[in-house]
DNA sequence: TTAATAATGATAATGATTCTCGGATAGATG
DNA sequence: CATCTATCCGAGAATCATTATCATTATTAA
């Protein structure tokens, strides 16, 4: 991986933790004001390559755009359906799901991801 | 709801359990044996409207297209990321983690997914 | 400094899904 | 039965997120 200075600042904000659970255009929009000339291609190249490098996380949300994480440990995530905002919160049951699934039917988990879809406390 | 012979077919062959947690563009593939002239827009408008009525399910998966599920039983699934095949899997922990998050966050959770991405028996 | 390699920005392409349209049809009413 | 109207249909355009392509530029090792 050769350095950028596109790749450095994106992992900069991204790690300054400014952006809450942001997608791909977020980011955009974000590093249109630190560096104007970005294009998207560029932002979600190098949100792909800091994500394969493992220095962010890439999290699919079920009917939506992805989002990428600057926490790099196991945690799943609860959507609010009205404002569209992200929590997150700990289920360490991770471990049994998978054995339960490699007893069951022989499947071996490399990820669990469990999303919860409902109201946030100030939506309600 | 209007009767259609489009949607009345869509719901049997969904029914019919022949199809396997089938994305749209897989329904579209085999009502067109039943169907010739049928479209993908009427495909997209009748899943949709039975999985509002609540006939069937539709389930967003995490980076791949949405799938209908004619199973209306509360379960997760867990995808094999060689082959793509979608296996049920049961774990009732859905009221713990709905508890959790009210407790925590005040967050309301409306439906609880699962999903685990990893290799099925076969593919190992 | 140079040559090889990888990154860039613009834009085209893709895939999934929804929207729009004029035309067809189901089902209620007279 | 005749008619009316809401809903549905099929085709295709539009949308959104994301990736691929390509000519150009920047990084890095020699």
């Amino acid at each position: 991986m050769k350095y950028s200075k596109q790749k450095d600042e994106i992992l900069k904000l991204m790690r300054s933790g400014k952006l809450d659970h942001p997608r791909a255009a977020d980011v955009y929009v974000a590093m249109k004001k630190i560096l104007p000339d970005i294009g998207i291609a560029t932002v979600y190249r190098n949100l792909n390559s800091l994500a394969d490098a493992g220095l962010i996380r890439r999290i699919a949300m079920p009917g939506e755009a992805d989002i990428f994480d600057h926490r790099l440990d196991a945690h799943h995530h609860a959507v609010c359906e009205k404002c569209g905002k992200v929590f997150d919160f700990y289920f360490d049951r991770d471990g049994e799901i998978s054995a339960m699934l490699k007893d069951t039917i022989g499947f071996e988990a490399s990820e669990i991801s469990c999303c919860a879809r409902g109201r946030c406390a100030a939506c309600r």
